[in-house]
DNA sequence: CTGGCTGCAAATCTTTTGCATCCTG
DNA sequence: CAGGATGCAAAAGATTTGCAGCCAG
């Protein structure tokens, strides 16, 4: 189940360009975004060196996998603790940086952390509330 | 993209199968796990059934529909809102009951509602901690 | 040098769709 | 009896994997 036993990061070019992309990047790109971006400077990109290198981002704790979009993963550079604010409409995601302080204490898990996703309808769709099909 | 345009919902013996098995189910299942379930007074049963009933329920608000697990979709035909604790070791999912009052003020979003995922590691898990990869 | 990384293709897995037939309302 | 539902198979997407050759450390 698991295949990599080291933490070992290796730097190539491939692997500096996905971080560049990454880097301050607040659209939580899916994989499909990340490859075609990165494609530009590297026509021969393939999707497994995405995939390879945003597992090894995430077992490096560099990077969040989100579950948010029911369709495909997306992926949050974001480093601190936050939470999200999804439009049901055009599934754009955007950070909320407020803490809340949560609690859950009649429980016997042993509790590592929270998200909250809010869902709501962006000011760009709010116009055109015609197409809200789906 | 839309398809189904009538809202009504014509009772099958499948769909009697698929409801008596979601009726009051606490475990969050999957596509497949309604699928081998029902499968079993149903040899036949197809998983477009299954698929064509789970979207007649969502679209009915009867069903809700979880991105909480990275690899398939969740079904929760938990009617009120409530939120979710998921052991992130074995993936099994809780239903959270308390309300929490969250505000986001500051923002152009037309909000709609919110969900809050807690992660934790289950009792069960806790011991043992040994296959702790992934 | 060595083991991790790349690229390509094939394989997997989940979910969707086309279609002929069936059956509920 | 019309239109939604079923079952089967094929298609569509997203992600994973096998493998030979490459290259960063």
């Amino acid at each position: 189940m698991e295949k990599h036993s080291k933490n070992t990061f290796r730097m190539t070019p491939q692997r500096m360009a996905i971080l560049k992309y990454l880097e301050g990047n607040k659209k939580h790109p899916s994989a499909e975004d990340i490859y075609k971006a990165v494609s530009k400077k590297f026509p021969t990109m393939s999707f497994a060196t995405v995939y390879n290198t945003l597992s090894a981002l995430k077992r490096r704790g560099s990077l969040l996998e989100l579950t948010i979009d029911p369709n495909k993963k997306r992926f949050d550079p974001g480093t601190s603790p936050h939470h999200h604010l999804i439009c049901i409409n055009c599934k754009r995601i955007l950070d909320v940086q407020i803490n809340y302080p949560l609690t859950l204490s009649d429980s016997d898990f042993e509790i590592i952390g929270n998200h909250i996703e809010f869902y709501g309808i962006c000011p760009k769709c709010k116009g055109k509330q015609s197409e809200r099909l789906k």
